[in-house]
DNA sequence: GTCTATATTATGATAGAC
DNA sequence: GTCTATCATAATATAGAC
């Protein structure tokens, strides 16, 4: 049971530096401290692997985005929270890129259930963004495409930072990202 | 000779569609219509193949471009021919992801010389678009920091249409993207 | 230059002893 | 429940006949 964490763990940081479908069973069992034999008595294949890290990793940006919801006092405060995933993890994110985005194209050409999880992830941040600008007043429809447009906007932020290796990148891109929101608000 | 440019033809569109991995020489040889034995008779490797790819992507690309620079009048229309990539190619776009933006993630976290290959065709996107901007008259920094902006909207937006297998966000996205260039225009 | 047959290696996955 | 030994497969790559 505690080999089983450590496994999830393990893989959760290989799939994300290295790619799913780039990490061996023999890494991962390296990395876990596990014979490699002993996977298939917790799990049944790579995929399903792949899915309880998918299913920490939902869990735990579920936790994140409930905290902001009840720590942070304004939408446009969590706004900006928000979109500082970006400075808080600017090396990781310009040496591999976004977990999510990552994974997304990864599964994108593949077969299976796996990437409705990863776009599950993708709809938690969409719907928590949206729904901050639903409280300052815009309509669904228009929150709705405001957090597409911001979502948008920080994805390919990574994706540049992740091409130039430059984290730099993505403190300019944050900067011009919280100006936009500021313009965004609606004027009262 | 002939053998050559159908297996990089081949090449080009499997590792786009498949993702460059996931292609194996079986399905490349089946696709080119020549026996994969033959295949390192015209390269060395697959990496050499998929460098071969890159170059006439490159090449296509700075043609493209140049055609532009050369045939659309004003540096306000070229800004909008390059968003309508994303509306003309959506039908992909939504399907297999952006073929640079998908390379990139693909090649980032591996070793060599093909990452930086990807990278140099980003480049030419990003100094087509920086020097429309510095022809509307702004300095070159402030010309950059709008590439940089533009391309990351465009890549994050091509990165969602893929999650969400939807060709209808791309058009929402250009048509945010156009108001956006409109009101980035410098005021006489 | 073209193609067949094969080598080599690494992978995901199993069987079964303890 | 844990670990060793091994399987089957598929991949990249090569040797060598024509």
């Amino acid at each position: 049971m505690q080999a089983k964490q450590a496994i999830i763990q393990a893989a959760r940081r290989l799939f994300y530096t290295r790619g799913f479908e780039k990490t061996s069973f023999s890494e991962l069992a390296e990395a876990a401290g596990v014979p490699k034999g002993n996977f298939y008595y917790h799990f049944k294949s790579k995929d399903d692997v792949l899915k309880a890290v998918l299913e920490v990793r939902h869990g735990d940006i579920s936790d994140a985005l409930a905290k902001w919801s009840e720590n942070i006092d304004t939408p446009e405060l969590r706004l900006s929270r928000f979109v500082e995933m970006l400075t808080k993890d600017q090396e990781d994110l310009a040496h591999y890129g976004c977990p999510t985005g990552s994974l997304l194209t990864e599964l994108g050409k593949k077969r299976g259930d796996l990437k409705p999880m990863v776009v599950a992830i993708m709809d938690q941040y969409l719907s928590f963004v949206a729904e901050q600008w639903r409280r300052l007043g815009y309509s669904q429809a228009k929150a709705q495409s405001l957090a597409t447009r911001l979502l948008a906007h920080c994805q390919g932020a990574v994706l540049l930072a992740h091409a130039y290796e430059d984290p730099k990148l993505l403190v300019r891109e944050v900067k011009s990202i919280k100006l936009w929101i500021k313009e965004s608000l609606p004027k009262n």
